[in-house]
DNA sequence: TATATAGCCGAGTAATTCACTCGGGTATTT
DNA sequence: AAATACCCGAGTGAATTACTCGGCTATATA
């Protein structure tokens, strides 16, 4: 069991979807830029987002990605398994072969932790994160800072200096 | 955050103990044997668990290790934190600096996750495991495999045969 | 039709961690 | 004196993380 950057930056992708669905496709690049990932790390795992079929792309000029279902109808647990590969807390993977074919010390131990997280994180859309308040706020401030840096809001704006 | 065979490993070894504790202290060997853990590998471990004064230890011959505490006072995420860094799922280590400086979008969303693990894991002691059905079997199961083996137990049993 | 956009894709890389091994100590009992 | 078993540090191969780089393809717009 491992909960690395990468299934955070998933799940931190995935709900500034959520929040800006209603502006159509959003690119990889403005994600970069509002949650401070790098780009070409995006790139990869929305490539395993789309292959769990959680988000689908639009190419082209103003494309971008889009959730693939209703943010109330996915949740975080499915978000992590799809860039991370699982959050088991088992080493046999539920098999009960821990231990030379039979079952460890700690079998139970674990299966238990892996349900409780499983269960947490199954029990949270991305609809509930959005509704939270503390959520809004850190995106109402995200969304301001971008738009004064001069990237892409509801429509482009002329960049007048050479500020990158 | 991570859960790995480390800090599996750990707590294998420390409710190996609580299970024999009655034997007097127990060898990194006989645990090693019982729960197929590299000896070298254990004595890291028990290093680590002896900084953090969950075990105290007896040299010389017929020394080893004992439980620091009662079992029932030992509880699995002291363990875990012991060998492992943590169990926070936070990038920023609940310091909310996580995104330049401010709270990023999923903060609340790992903090919670991190208490919900934490809280389930400072839930369980030693005790609590060693009572437990399933475990007395595999104890069971794996003492009687050590005494077929000819490893210590109550006494040493002279080694007939070339088996290893 | 040219061009820019933005998704796709694979290879490579430095740093870190894991799960060990190896080779030595040192304290204590017999 | 010898055996036991804890103690300690260094090293190692494999895997993973969090990226970068370079190039490709589909599509909208001028």
């Amino acid at each position: 069991m491992r909960l690395t950057t990468k299934g955070r930056y998933a799940v931190t992708a995935m709900l500034d979807l959520a929040l800006h669905a209603e502006r159509g496709p959003i690119s990889l690049a403005d994600i970069s830029k509002r949650q401070d990932i790098s780009l070409s790390y995006l790139e990869q795992l929305f490539s395993r987002l789309r292959q769990a079929e959680l988000v689908c792309s639009v190419r082209g000029p103003g494309g971008g990605y889009r959730l693939a279902r209703a943010s109330a109808e996915i949740c975080v647990a499915e978000i992590i398994d799809a860039v991370n590969e699982s959050v088991d807390a088992t080493s046999c993977g539920g098999n009960s072969d821990c231990s030379g074919g039979e079952q460890c010390l700690t079998h139970y131990l674990w299966t238990d932790l892996s349900e409780q997280i499983h269960g947490f994180l199954n029990g949270i859309s991305l609809e509930d994160m959005v509704k939270r308040a503390e959520v809004q706020e850190v995106a109402r401030r995200q969304d301001r800072r971008g738009e004064a840096l001069g990237d892409a809001g509801e429509q482009k704006v002329a960049i007048i200096g050479g500020l990158q």
